[in-house]
DNA sequence: GTCATAAGTAACCGAACGGTTACTTGTCAG
DNA sequence: CTGACAAGTAACCGTTCGGTTACTTATGAC
């Protein structure tokens, strides 16, 4: 009989793989690249070091693999495909701040990684999937985006660019900066009531400021 | 004659303290803390090892002092004390996002020191030093704000904190996030233009965002 | 001059790092 | 049963880390 398909009792080389890689997940995401050792990490995982290196290379290579794992969960998600339904600028934003917020809540260790990454020159991270993860909200914002700047509801200086700009900067510093920023603004980030008043707050705040006189008060 | 005020040849001690304290700010800016080695930060200064620990005490020591170094020089600008005389929400606005800019342009170091710390849970940020960075132009914000309120020109839901916490946002993912920004924008932070050019768009999507209806249209 | 003192350094320490090598052992086809 | 191969490990290597110690040397008051 073969190994196919079945679950060996002590040897299992996928199983293994598996949990070295949720342990280098953890490890970077907490300590960062030059904070992580690959000791803790075998550690964690449960097997040697010797087996970390012979199953992802150098400490490099499986910093590279954790941190485009991780990007590519963010763009494989199904809420995210169901933002390419909306119908109004309005409502497409609350959909997609809404979504990053709880990605972010659910995926702690993402924030960390790409701060981490900037940190450096962000020269681990591969452009193509980081690009994937923008995810088919974006297409949709843009082409509700110029329909209605082409109507006159929306401000012609407004592009997408811009929009996905300020809706990831609200959302990476409520993750990754909520320390300093708790210090200086006195916000509770931990409470759960902040993070959806947030959502609420400033996609009305992007929809007003980015509509015409005309698309606001008639 | 004593060392009083005179620039001694070889030896002396505030000048190589200083050199030490501006060496220590590249290195832990670049690096970060795990990243940084005394050795290092030593050889830029260009005295021994021993000298940094006497002088500044261990390493977490010698990284606290730097960060929290770093922060006075925030709150002592001069451009940020000139705020106070803003009279209008929008001028307000504009002229707090583009002396953020402004002095995270000036100091390249600032907002990867405040990511680096933000990693580490900003344990060693002294809070005393941080809500002092705040300037004298947010208690003008508050006042001019609460002011509009009143008035009627502005929301009911706004408050100080958020408008900090956005005003921030913007600014520190333009510094700190760029690299990954840029791959997921496309966005050309590197140009000089797009700055400028993002302070005024930004400033006025937030007046624009925070207004009443009345305070708008009428 | 000279001498106490403070500025400054070379050499070293144990620990921990990333990575390699030589080895053991579980597993399965025949 | 058995042997070959893959899964897995213990022990080690050279290097570098933060920090200490014992030492040199420039300086200024007397």
């Amino acid at each position: 009989m073969t190994t196919k398909g079945a679950r060996t009792q002590t040897r299992n080389k996928e199983e293994t793989q598996r949990r070295i890689s949720e342990a280098a997940a953890a490890e970077f995401s907490h300590l960062g690249y030059s904070g992580a050792t690959l000791d803790r990490i075998s550690e964690r995982a449960g097997c040697s070091k010797a087996l970390v290196i012979r199953y992802f290379g150098t400490k490099q290579d499986l910093y590279r693999t954790v941190l485009n794992t991780k990007y590519a969960e963010l763009s494989q998600r199904e809420t995210f495909h169901a933002l390419s339904e909306a119908e109004t600028v309005s409502e497409l934003l609350r959909g997609i701040l809404s979504d990053l917020f709880a990605f972010n809540r659910e995926h702690p260790a993402f924030a960390r990684l790409v701060s981490w990454e900037n940190l450096n020159g962000a020269e681990h991270l591969d452009p193509a999937t980081a690009k994937a993860a923008r995810g088919p909200g974006w297409a949709r914002l843009r082409s509700i985006l110029e329909d209605a700047q082409e109507k006159g509801m929306v401000r012609g200086d407004v592009d997408v660019g811009r929009i996905v700009y300020v809706l990831q900067a609200l959302t990476v510093v409520y993750f990754s900066n909520r320390h300093t920023m708790k210090i200086l603004t006195g916000i509770p980030f931990e409470s759960p009531e902040t993070m959806s008043s947030f959502v609420g707050f400033y996609s009305q705040l992007l929809a007003r400021g980015i509509a015409t006189d005309e698309g606001k008060c008639a």
